[in-house]
DNA sequence: CCACCAGAGCTC
DNA sequence: AGCTCTGGTGGC
């Protein structure tokens, strides 16, 4: 690498270049270049430099270069690049290609895109050789792979893997890469020296994530990676065939910002270095089931049988629970599967996603849940020790005794959640196998749990993780409608497919029951269920029609834009002067605004945000926003 | 007297 | 968002 000795270029020829700087703003900066570090004037595109900005410095990428003035309206005065990191360009044409596609899909910056994309130790300025581009230029083919059985599914990619193409195999979450790893070692259609050539790539933790990347890097070998969503982009040499399992799965979507999907980062990366795709799983994600029912059929597994069984809640006997005014309902059938499941020696499940005694306490005078001081989420009511804690951000406090809001005295709870439903279950279970509630889903409850003698669990939707160890004989869900309660506008699957899932996960889904209590027996959302491995089509075919019919994704695209409220208020105008359809759910006098936009038009929308990302804004601050697209 | 930290201020 | 510079605090 070279160093800028500091002095100036005497003759004056000084050329100047463009560089993508990680930051949340999408402006490139430019920058001087003197002779010392680009003895042409010239710096090629995707050469890492490190450059002042602010009171420090950071390594970007060269976007362009050339002479003072071209192409470049910023008139101020400049400063020098400091380091010239790379001898040649080090970002492949695909990987290019990969990041701008996914600026243009979240609506983020290059910067973003960079740090999203690549390790850490690329921004750091380290030695670095991105993912290869195709010996050969290549076209992958897309296919599917959807069976009801976990077994089946893996045997079906062993057999696939075990040609040796060079093959990314990505999970959602990392346990399950671990144990299709150990899958894998075991397995009869593996060849011996293949069995060699497999790398589990490890769990997120920069220092590990980075040591593996050199590995591969350094082509040691490595046939097929199987790893979780840190494996996504590993720069596997020659990557012929990319599986993406458990493709529906809503984990895929990140919770940090920039918030993406990686199952459909996994897709394009694939399509731009020439891979094929193979998408498995329980049942389809949409855009898939789209591609399904227009290109060709499903893979499936056969067996059917009677598995799950709709109980109405309105007709279930419902315990009223002590100072709470919603009750739960324990069904007769339910309780007689737990005991049938119990008495035979296999676990059973009982399934409320609430923690603590009730999930909302709400003043019965002025009508407002009790809030949490510290971030504004519902506070739900525990009652060993009796506190309130909040929902999203853990802070705990004592149990109000009057309203925070109008001092009233009549604070009610609502929707009981896991605690009252313990006392419930003990006292309907005729069973003398234990009854245990399960609070959170680290390694060391399950293991407790994996040398336990069969009992009752209570727990949420984590609970259903014990399918991968334990025999499940029964899961029962308590309320199954608050599954698809909450507001978003895919609710309705995340509910169907947590209900799919607690069917089929696991090693002993042939013989389980499952349970659905519901005021809406095997209608709306849940029809399909019933109907076998390929209940989905059922359920696919109604949702996609409705979202067809309401414009929402996957036909469009939904926009999250969060800003202060003048701000708001201004993009509001401006983008509805634009034709873009915008809708703002903020109270008139609120401090911070949020904006929705659907639209298809996203490049033309990424035009329109662009003014409030100039980093000259950075004062101001940015606007925060996040993209569905499916 | 200096190590450590929170907050301010800056960004071609 | 980083990064560094600042000034206050607290440990010895």
């Amino acid at each position: 690498m070279t160093r800028c000795d500091g002095q100036d270029a005497s003759d004056g020829s000084v050329s100047t270049v463009s560089v993508t700087v990680p930051g949340p703003w999408w402006t490139d900066l430019t920058y001087l270049v003197g002779r010392d570090l680009a003895p042409d004037g010239y710096l090629a595109p995707g050469v890492r430099v490190r450059v002042p900005v602010g009171a420090g410095s950071r390594v970007g990428v060269v976007v362009r270069s050339g002479e003072r003035g071209a192409g470049d309206e910023y008139d101020g005065e400049l400063r020098r690049v400091s380091e010239v990191v790379d001898e040649r360009p080090i970002l492949s044409d695909a990987m290019m290609k990969l990041l701008r596609w996914f600026c243009d899909a979240h609506l983020c910056g290059m910067g973003t895109a960079m740090k999203a994309l690549l390790p850490s130790a690329f921004l750091r300025g380290e030695p670095f050789g991105a993912p290869g581009e195709p010996m050969l230029p290549r076209v992958g083919v897309v296919s599917f792979l959807y069976d009801s059985e976990d077994e089946a599914r893996f045997e079906r990619y062993a057999r696939i893997l075990s040609d040796g193409e060079p093959s990314l195999v990505i999970f959602p979450i990392h346990l399950a890469a671990r144990r299709f790893h150990a899958y894998l070692a075991d397995s009869p259609h593996m060849p011996m020296d293949l069995k060699e050539r497999i790398f589990l790539f490890p769990r997120n933790g920069a220092k590990a994530e980075w040591a593996a990347w050199k590995k591969l890097m350094s082509g040691d070998g490595a046939l097929i990676v199987v790893g979780g969503q840190s494996a996504a982009m590993a720069p596997l040499r020659g990557m012929a065939r990319v599986i993406v399992e458990d493709e529906s799965s809503h984990v895929w979507r990140t919770l940090r910002p920039p918030i993406h999907n990686v199952r459909g980062l996994l897709s394009y990366r694939a399509r731009l270095e020439g891979a094929s795709l193979l998408l498995g799983g329980r049942m389809p994600s949409p855009r898939a089931y789209m591609r399904l029912v227009s290109g060709g059929g499903a893979q499936s597994g056969a067996r059917t049988g009677r598995k799950i069984f709709f109980v109405d809640l309105r007709m279930a006997y419902s315990p009223s629970i002590k100072g709470v005014m919603d009750s739960l309902a324990v069904s007769e059938p339910l309780v007689r599967e737990t005991d049938l499941a119990l008495a035979s020696g296999e676990w059973a499940i009982w399934i409320l996603d609430r923690r603590g005694y009730a999930g909302e306490i709400v003043c019965q005078e002025c009508g407002a849940p009790v809030k949490c001081s510290r971030c504004g989420s519902a506070m739900r009511w525990e009652s060993s020790p009796a506190r309130v804690t909040c929902v999203s951000c853990g802070a705990s406090a004592p149990l109000p005794e009057e309203c925070p809001n109008c001092a009233g005295r009549l604070l009610s709870a609502h929707r009981p959640g896991l605690e009252a439903l313990e006392p419930l279950a003990r006292a309907a279970i005729n069973s003398p196998a234990p009854i245990v509630s399960l609070e959170g889903d680290d390694e060391r409850t399950r293991a407790a749990i994996e040398g336990a003698r069969p009992g009752l669990i209570l727990g949420t939707r984590a609970a259903l993780a014990l399918c991968d160890s334990v025999k499940v004989g029964l899961v029962g869900w308590i309320d199954a409608d608050g599954e698809a309660r909450s507001g978003e506008h895919d609710a309705r699957v995340r509910a169907y497919s947590l209900i799919w899932e607690s069917l089929w996960r696991g090693i002993s889904s042939a013989g389980r029951r499952v349970i659905l209590q519901t005021r809406r027996p095997g209608q709306d959302w849940q029809r399909g269920l019933a109907h076998g491995p390929q209940g989905w089509r059922t359920f696919w075919r109604d949702e996609l029609k409705e979202r067809r019919e309401l414009s929402m994704p996957p036909f469009n695209s939904l926009v999250k834009i969060e800003s202060n409220a003048p701000q708001i208020r201004v993009m509001a105008e401006k983008l509805e002067a634009s034709g873009f359809e915008c809708w703002s759910p903020d109270e008139p006098n609120a401090k911070s605004g949020t904006l929705w936009v659907r639209t298809k038009r996203l490049a033309e929308l990424r035009r329109a945000l662009e003014p409030y990302f100039q980093i000259t804004r950075v004062r101001r601050g940015f606007p925060a926003v996040v993209v569905w697209h499916e």
